[in-house]
DNA sequence: GGGCAGCGATACCGTGGAGGTATGGACACC
DNA sequence: GGTGTCCATACCTCCACGGTATCGCTGCCC
């Protein structure tokens, strides 16, 4: 029944290739090596876990039950041990005073929280030296799991925080972005509808986790500051939090959306950090 | 910078056993091999992390900074990896029907919302058979993280819940136990100062994770039912959550401590769990 | 201080297994 | 039935993992 594994990450490397593709070749290639000692690869695998993880016949191939489990649970295993790897040889960096905490947020959102927190914590004595590491949406998720990043800022219910420990910051209502003189930026509140309804201003397209567009209407934008632009063009709106409505040009104006879940930013970090550096970030903030 | 690390789970796991003894011959020995292929192995690993792991003199081996860094995480990654494993396993034998979700809370804690949830859940249309693994306090996490169950009911603050993700069942204050026609069994309430000085009857001593005991005048414990026994017999006392002391004999009589923190019963299960089954189980615990 | 014991590193060697090439066999499509 | 696609099998090669022997350093004890 305890029937001890001992996977070796390569084997979880080369099975989630295949799962990917569903395509033996096409992963083999990807690996950079050959079909053959894929297949090898494969079928010892499974008869370690003692599964069948894919159905194959010569035309197809697809996951078992067991295979989207280890799918899933594989990609988070891989991403913990790069994590393991990287945090060491930042960690290495760190003691040596070249480098230190990396701190991850979305560009162009809570800039102003971001600031006094970087404010607050490098007052603190002892405080490391902080690197902003800012991108696009859903990233930052990534980075805090593989390692690359130590702390992220991150917003509910948008970013997945499942799996890291987090504090709560601040939560705020959400509004909608227009051109300026818009004739429905007088309104004191609108409604979601409303503005999925607006005439010649349909909501931007973000692009997903491996960089293809949803379709639609909407402009295909991969940054904050596109969006503003296309908003002062005429050409889009966008719903947003309101304190990325805080610092507007005299293009844009900002109507609160009545009925749109509220935002909060949370502050998160890998579940079982011991960095003192991380734990004195996460004090500044909530002291905030 | 973004030096690709690529580590083996077979490395991760001779760094663990080499950074919990601190030595290598003893590490080789544990891990069934000889002491040069590992001595190799960890210099190699150095290598490719790119940082020092170990000061070593023949004399002592302490780990360094990326050391310290490299063991929390590795141990996390591996214990990822294991459970990819398991529960791929698991899956295949869910599929055939063989088994399914398995279920782990501490034995003698919460045992009437226990009863209740698998009663909501069976109900259920389509509900699968979960196994009920009961367990020494503590374990559940370990099980959890491994892979061996699914779901947990914990306990905060007691139980570490970092990296899962949990709803709140209920919260509850604590009572201390004492034996029945204890002088203070007719107060009210009772403060913990007062229990840590009642005199005969100190609070017993639970395992650590390693199995030893810290220093002190309690009783050494291992289970629930010996807590019982031992306050019954007048040898000790315990501060438990009132529902754990629900069910009395009349041997035993509970009395509210005011300033003890509040124990709240939550449900977690793995972040990033799919699994239907699961989800019926936390979605039937929510409407207990 | 010299001898000794403990421990990690180095040198060298053998074997298992990972990966490559060639080919077989099943299936779909024309 | 011919052909192309795709995964599995057969067979070979070579690297690297693990084993044995030994060195070199360090702290300890008489």
């Amino acid at each position: 029944m305890d029937t001890v594994t001992g996977l070796e990450t390569r084997e979880l490397r080369y099975f989630v290739a295949v799962a990917e593709e569903l395509h033996f070749g096409r992963a083999a290639e990807r690996l950079g090596m050959a079909q053959p000692p894929l297949s090898r690869a494969i079928s010892q695998l499974e008869r370690r876990v003692g599964a069948t993880l894919l159905d194959r016949t010569s035309r197809r191939v697809t996951l078992t039950e067991a295979g989207q489990v280890l799918l899933e649970e594989g990609r988070a295993a891989l991403e913990a041990v790069e994590a393991a790897g990287r945090r060491a040889q930042r960690a290495a960096l760190a003691a040596t005073g070249q480098a230190s905490v990396v701190l991850t947020a979305k560009a162009g959102a809570s800039s102003e929280l971001l600031a006094k927190l970087l404010d607050a914590y490098a007052a603190e004595p002892g405080a490391a030296t902080v690197d902003v590491h800012l991108c696009g949406p859903g990233e930052q998720e990534r980075l805090l799991r593989d390692g690359r990043a130590d702390v992220a800022l991150l917003h509910r219910p948008f970013d997945a925080t499942a799996g890291f420990d987090t504090e709560d910051l601040v939560t705020e209502g959400q509004v909608v972005l227009l051109p300026a003189g818009h004739p429905l930026s007088l309104r004191s509140e609108i409604t979601l509808a409303e503005v999925a309804e607006l005439p010649g201003l349909p909501l931007p397209r973000w692009p997903r986790r491996d960089g293809s567009f949803a379709d639609g209407p909407g402009p295909q934008v991969r940054d904050h500051t596109q969006v503003l632009q296309l908003i002062a063009l005429g050409r889009a709106c966008a719903v947003l939090p309101e304190s990325a409505a805080a610092t507007l040009g005299r293009d844009l104006s900002a109507v609160r959306v009545s009925d749109a879940p509220d935002v909060t930013t949370v502050i998160a970090w890998p579940a079982h950090s011991r960095s003192r550096a991380v734990a004195g970030l996460v004090q500044a903030a909530l002291r905030l």
